[in-house]
DNA sequence: GTGAATTAAGGTGGTACCGCGGTTAGTTTA
DNA sequence: TAAACTAACCGCGGTACCACCTTAATTCAC
């Protein structure tokens, strides 16, 4: 019993190939009697249609790529369980394209992306630049591919439908609990590399800074938190660097700072009060629990995931540049 | 320019179209000029063969599906990376299921994998059991399709590959560490889920205790860190419970006991030594950090694509059950 | 008011594709 | 004369359009 095909369907219910497609695809159109005793077939032989041959056929593949940068990143993983479980509810499938290490350009990857006719794309590199993005709005245009942003955006155009927070808003808000706090020397980490949501945090730090007449400090370090550790260490070696207040741009990076401070002695919230972002699993088996901006990441991919669909089904998007709502939360890394 | 077919470059090159299907899948069998010329038209139209026509016609995909039961654990995702890395090789794709929330029976899913046509699955499902087990082994047999389960296994029979480290021997090692430190009140805090990966460590736990003569605490909690912090703190609120050590089956259950503990006033290690599971992230940012067992998850994904890729070819697999080596790794949670 | 004719709509079957791989037999090239 | 290539066709398993057949409802002629 190992492969049925529409046409043994067929045979056995006694029906043309045509009632058995419509059946699955269009039940509406067959009179409820056939459709039981075609549905009975079905069941009973284990049908399930053929992949290939449907998607040769309808020139429709039912499937997205999904395109990521490194799944070892917490966001990310979080976010591809929010899609898939919205997937689901369209019965589509997910084609995974993980960048990490890629060596190729991504001009071929995203080639190898069309080729697998997927009928849409979810883009979820947040590291994305001029370049890539004009891609992107290449292959939308030239393919017809769909593409929706998640989680990341290119902020001087926005031809491409995007779900996203209001990083800078974030950033922005973030410093400014700091500030009310009172805290003067407030310090920025965020990542060596370049990536566009990193860069709004950090013009929203700029900007309260600025408002408050503070000055900025902001640390570039790697997102490897055994990397940032000892970076960590070099830099607040002299006790003479002040620094009262951190907003980490993301919470790893925010809890490897505050191990190393306890370390040296230092009081958290006390002495310096920490946010960090996104609300990860690390923030809260940190010690004391990190406040940090709280990033609806799950609910991000599945909005990703359902506005893909209607672009898939030609509806149109009026509303490209999708924010969703985020949250300050406080805990025990600054002083209420 | 969007989709250039076999026809466009065979018109374009002056040949046939068995010529340019044969360069693409059997090169030596075209002369190096011709060869080269239809390569060159290849490239400038921007041909890539249509995926389902070529997996319709040659019954192959160059897929593989991964079945996945959360992406949001750490460990799962890694292992994703590592499969990712090495299906790029192979020029395979990934079609991706998240088992999270499926309310379908999993045999539904499994037909939907199939159905995919996917030339093989990875099988990352650790929260596996006899039924499942069976479901599987029906599929590679009655289907055709090879399966290799990574990082879980089902041990009271091996018919599939399977490619997992020794979970067992691990944790006996870990509990005899602490026995060595001389602790005598060892708990395991392991999962109140079924998954057989913990069950192994929970038996290996078992053997050391009772070889040393010990008595076993086997406490089962939620993989959920909000809840069992909850839990922890209710279990050891009567300071009247003795506990000198612990081997939780997560890191992040290790971690959220370490920090419930220290807020109790108990010193770590001095009091309570605690052993880990993974040596995630969580392990590192952890204060102090944790000690714990190394497990190369990367890996595991690696060589379960690599196997897989060698079933799909047709390769017989000696070696059914292939155990990769783990590390003790011992760093501030536990006495040297 | 009745039976016949027309129409509409619902249900079903027939079949040309979809783009490629593989085979065979025949043709050209070195 | 072998090697390299062409031409032609089938098959893969579906989809979707179109055409056909029912059946019921409506209109019509008488």
């Amino acid at each position: 019993m190992s492969k049925a095909t529409i046409y043994n369907v067929a045979l056995k219910a006694g029906v043309s190939l045509a009632t058995v497609s419509r059946t699955l695809n269009n039940p509406e159109k067959v009179k409820k009697e056939t459709r039981d005793r075609v549905m009975n077939v079905i069941e009973e032989l284990g049908y399930k249609p053929n992949a290939f041959a449907k998607g040769l056929a309808s020139r429709r593949s039912t499937s997205v790529a999904v395109v990521v940068p490194d799944m070892s990143r917490s966001s990310i993983a979080e976010m591809v369980n929010g899609v898939a479980v919205e997937a689901k509810k369209y019965q589509y499938s997910l084609i995974l394209y993980v960048l990490k290490d890629e060596n190729r350009g991504e001009a071929e990857m995203l080639k190898e992306v069309v080729a697998s006719q997927a009928d849409g794309i979810l883009y979820m590199n947040d590291e994305i630049n001029e370049e890539q993005y004009a891609m992107l709005n290449t292959i939308q245009e030239d393919y017809k591919v769909p593409i929706v942003l998640a989680n990341t955006l290119y902020p001087y155009d926005n031809k491409l439908v995007t779900v996203c927070i209001d990083y800078f808003k974030a950033g922005y808000e973030a410093t400014n609990r700091l500030v009310q706090e009172g805290r003067k020397n407030i310090y920025m980490l965020t990542t060596a590399r370049k990536y566009m949501v990193n860069d709004l945090k950090e013009a929203g730090y700029i900007k309260a800074m600025k408002e408050a007449g503070l000055e900025t400090n902001i640390i570039r370090t790697s997102g490897d938190i055994t990397v940032n550790t000892v970076h960590f260490n070099e830099l607040f070696k002299d006790q003479g660097k002040k620094i009262d207040g951190v907003i980490a741009v993301r919470d790893s990076i925010a809890v490897s700072f505050i191990n190393t401070m306890i370390e040296k002695g230092k009081k958290i919230p006390k002495d310096i009060s920490v946010f960090g972002f996104q609300n990860t699993k690390y923030a809260s088996l940190s010690r004391p629990k990190l406040s940090c901006v709280d990033i609806p990441i799950i609910d991000i991919g599945a909005k990703a995931m359902a506005l893909l669909k209607k672009e898939i089904d030609g509806e149109h998007i009026e509303q490209k540049f999708n924010v969703l709502h985020h949250d300050i939360i406080e805990r025990g890394t600054t002083i209420k």
